[in-house]
RNA sequence: GCGAGAGUGGCGGAAUCCGGCAGACGCGCCGGCCUUAGAAGCCGGUGGGGAAACCCGUGCGGGUUCGAGUCCCGCCUCUCGCACCA
């Protein structure tokens, strides 16, 4: 061992000495129980930012820590290599993505190979590689033969100068990112898959999950399954089939519906409307799309806005003649794109009504004192109640009201249960050129009316072709694959006559839905992945990634897996049992790291000035996992002492104690309490590392340290105790400072020259729990709750043997002589309370 | 507005699951040792008040309990997510 700590030389050798060895292979301990531990997929930019390495440490912590536990361990890594960032860095440079990615990606994993990181590299994947994108087009074809895949019309974003589509992040402030033009909405064709049909099970699945109940909330948010009513107005004095069907989950509230609110792009709306009001009407509709660009999609428009159209509807209960108006916070894609308005029972409703003078009818009373007995003049009444006025409903509670309106609306024919969906189906079209191609063709002849002719299996994949940059990638005009003839023309799979292919290309969520599953099979060229893999290694056992997935990638790779399940690829319906969401890596300045800002901290800077180890305990001990963090250079600085500590301290006392651990068992005094120490220090990193509470299993080991430390030994039992405690720490500090860990076992005489002896393979040290145990306690003493005292009694002793303890401890009877003792509360093992008069 | 989470020393944070000695561990700071001096390292101290005995102290106000940072009720503040979803 050497004299100083010097992790520059000393931690590439050891992963040199684990990549020689192949130690990280997955599936080699035949007989042992998987566990698959998982860090989402990285976008690979030329160098690591510290998001990446807290992901990368925390993930393996707990992969290391579980080999040394058993398992056949599975952790993977590899490249979210398609998307906009590269295509984007190729329009301004002029540089193919295919060239810059490859060296992004050796540039990457040099990194996480620096830190250390435990990766079966035999697994590796990219996404933008023909052998893994040609799934993608397989799972397409099969999701299209099981009805999951449609075409549809959809607003995009179009910049008319560029003439080119644009990503939602491509537009700012309602303008072009490039060139500042005033965005344009236009529908364009898109093909989607139906996740809507999966939201139920979505819903159900969540359940059975060991996620943090913040996603999972999220999730059902997202979904936002609505139980409620759809019942219809007809317009009066127009044909039976012109209706406005509306949608409530407050169907007790009918009898104080006072118009009807429908979507200013409503159908029925356009249908029966012509001249002056339907002109008026449409640049309403036009005002209120471009205001929902301005602010974002959804957001809540300053002030409700409406027109009267003239038009009236039946509300079918009380058969009144109610108007109809267009309102701007009526949204058309969402239930009917028509309401039935409430105002008495409705915010929104209210507001409006307040605005444009229109009847309020109050019909649902509190049904206790508690709330307001009359129609508040400032706002709705949204709770349940009991109704009033409400023909032979009057006097029901909503809930039962709720069931009987609408099964009577059932009966009469005019409404029926629906559920609505806050989920919308995924549209994968992308107007790009770095995806996968979507395997479809178009052909004249086969298919006059464009609905698309699947490209058959075995022509898979439908490579990406190769392009000149500069003319294909510029950022304008026709999506980039439309400008490439040699892709574009082709035969038409059926007639073999001339076709077109389609030229958008797979949203990069697609990848990112079962990549976890090819890193079972990654080499297999038959099928995605294998059901025999499946089932050895799924599901995930634990997921790791950062929380603002919460809703898109995690619920696309769940629906992925329902769907696969289906399929028969894999048992479980479920991808990633426990899901952790760590907390973001703040700058100094506690601002979120970025360029910009000029706060970023580089993790190749750190680990040349301190080494792996001690970035590694850093950011795992600066902050409980889920919690978002700041960087500090004194907190890096204090762990690079604490490892420098270790080093001294095995360079001190090693060589003594070696060959002397067996002599533990005699240990006397001080150094039996050393005993303790350890086995109480196991005990807690392991309970701690088990509840991912990584910082304080850290912190528990520096309480080893400095206890061993400050021990020194005086005779064999001494020696043997000391032997223990340093062993021990070598072990406990293998999965988070692994490089240093396998040093300070090699300084204990321990060779790696055999596989059996890798510290990163051996077995993770069991506590005796007699040790930890205690012969005597330290129990404190209360009088009236208020801490007086202390006393030490034999662990065993009985509560009678602790009160008169207590009892007879001067300081204690300085509070309770001469008074009197009214009850005394003890708890074995942990305090006595006298309560006195 | 709705939903979720969090408020503890100068700082990051322990203890919260399951009520039982608040402040583990680290940083910073103060003092000392070593040194010509510094760096590094080592030793000691460090919630506030007080000479001490003691008193006070976990966002605020109540409650339950022998005992509350922890449980219950009502507020305040902050963070995140959703935000006209009928």
């Amino acid at each position: 061992m050497q004299d100083r700590y010097d992790p520059k030389s000393l931690e590439p050798r050891w992963q040199q000495q684990w990549a020689t060895k192949d130690l990280f292979r997955a599936g080699v301990r035949s007989g042992a129980p998987k566990r698959y531990v998982l860090a989402m997929l990285p976008y690979p930019s030329g160098e690591m930012h510290m998001g990446h390495v807290r992901v990368y440490c925390i993930t393996d912590v707990l992969a290391r820590y579980a080999r040394k536990r058993g398992f056949d361990v599975l952790h993977p890594l590899g490249w979210d290599s398609f998307g906009l960032p590269a295509e984007n860095a190729a329009i301004k440079e002029g540089l193919h993505p295919a060239i810059r990615t490859p060296n992004n990606i050796a540039s990457f994993k040099e990194d996480v190979n620096a830190l250390g990181i435990s990766i079966d590299w035999s697994r590796e994947l990219s996404t933008s590689d023909p052998g893994f994108y040609k799934w993608n087009q397989w799972f397409f074809l099969r999701m299209m033969e099981r009805g999951l895949v449609y075409r549809r019309r959809s607003r995009v974003n179009f910049c008319p100068s560029c003439n080119t589509v644009l990503a939602n992040e491509q537009v700012e402030d309602g303008r072009c990112w490039r060139c500042g033009s005033v965005v344009q909405e236009r529908e364009i064709p898109e093909w989607a898959l139906r996740i809507t049909r999966y939201a139920d099970r979505l819903l159900e699945g969540l359940d059975g999950l060991d996620w943090p109940e913040r996603v999972s909330t999220m999730q059902r948010n997202w979904i936002g399954r609505s139980d409620g009513l759809e019942i219809v107005f007809p317009v009066v004095g127009a044909d039976e089939d012109d209706a406005f069907r509306v949608f409530t989950t407050r169907a007790d509230t009918i009898f104080g519906a006072t118009y009807v609110a429908a979507a200013p792009d409503h159908p029925l709306v356009q249908k029966l409307l012509k001249g002056a009001k339907r002109k008026e009407i449409d640049a309403f509709a036009e005002r209120v799309r471009a205001a929902a660009r301005q602010v974002g999609e959804g957001a809540a428009a300053a002030e409700k806005e409406g027109i009267d159209t003239g038009l009236r509807a039946r509300n079918p209960f009380t058969g009144e003649h109610v108007p109809v108006w267009v309102a701007n916070f009526v949204l058309a894609g969402y239930g009917t794109g028509a309401v039935m308005s409430v105002p008495a029972h409705d915010q929104r409703d209210f507001e409006f009504t307040q605005k444009y003078g229109l009847p309020v009818r109050w019909v649902v009373q509190p049904e206790d004192a508690a709330g307001p007995a009359a129609p508040p003049a400032d706002k709705a009444f949204t709770e349940y109640g009991v109704l009033v006025e409400s023909g032979d409903f009057t006097g029901l509670p909503s809930e039962q009201a709720r069931l009987a309106i609408a099964a009577e609306a059932q009966r009469r024919g005019i409404g029926r249960p629906t559920v609505n969906y806050h989920l919308r189906d995924w549209g994968i079209s992308r107007q790009r050129y770095w995806g996968t191609p979507i395997p479809i063709v178009y052909c004249k002849r086969c298919d006059p009316e464009g609905k698309g002719i699947p490209v058959p299996d075995e022509d898979l994949p439908v490579l990406l072709p190769d392009i000149d940059v500069k003319e294909v990638l510029t950022g304008k005009g026709e999506p980039p694959l439309a400008k490439v003839p040699s892709f574009v023309n082709t035969k038409c799979p059926r007639c073999g006559g001339k076709a077109r292919r389609e030229v958008d290309t797979m949203d990069t969520f697609v990848d990112s839905s079962w990549y976890m599953q090819r890193y079972l099979s990654p080499h297999e060229d038959r099928a995605p992945f294998l059901r025999h893999d499946a089932d050895r290694w799924l599901p995930v056992d634990v997921y790791v990634g950062g929380p603002e997935h919460a809703v898109l990638h995690l619920l696309y790779f769940r629906f992925w897996t329902k769907v696969m399940q289906e399929m028969s690829l894999c048992a479980n319906a479920e991808p990633a049992h426990k899901l952790v969401t760590q907390g973001i890596v703040k700058g100094r300045d506690g601002e979120k790291m970025s360029k910009s800002r000029g706060n970023v901290v580089s993790p190749r800077e750190i680990i040349a000035t301190y080494g792996a180890d001690t970035a590694r305990l850093f950011i795992l001990f600066a902050a409980p996992t889920e919690k978002d963090m700041e960087w500090s250079d004194e907190q890096v600085e204090g762990q690079f002492r604490f490892l420098g500590r270790l080093h001294r301290l095995f360079a001190a006392q090693a060589q003594r104690v070696v060959g002397k651990t067996v002599h533990a068992s005699q240990a006397q005094g001080e150094a039996l309490e050393l005993r303790r120490k350890t086995h109480r220090t196991i005990a807690r990193a392991t309970q701690q590392l088990e509840r991912l509470q990584f910082n304080t299993a850290i912190s528990s080991l520096m309480e080893l340290s400095n206890a061993a430390s400050a021990f020194e030994p005086r005779d064999a039992g001494g020696e043997g105790a000391l032997g223990e405690a340093l062993e021990t720490l070598a072990q406990l500090l293998a999965p988070f400072a692994p490089h240093m860990a396998e040093e300070l076992w090699a300084a204990l005489g321990h060779t790696a020259a055999e596989r059996d002896d890798e510290l990163s393979l051996r077995p993770w040290p069991v506590a005796d729990l007699q040790l930890i145990a205690e012969e005597t306690v330290h129990i404190a003493v209360q009088v009236n709750g208020k801490l007086r005292g202390e006393v030490l009694v034999p662990a065993a002793a009985a509560e009678e043997e602790i009160r008169t303890a207590a009892a007879l401890d001067p300081k204690i009877r300085n509070w309770i002589d001469g008074k009197t003792v009214k009850k005394v509360v003890v708890i074995p093992k942990r305090l006595v309370n006298f309560v006195v008069a």
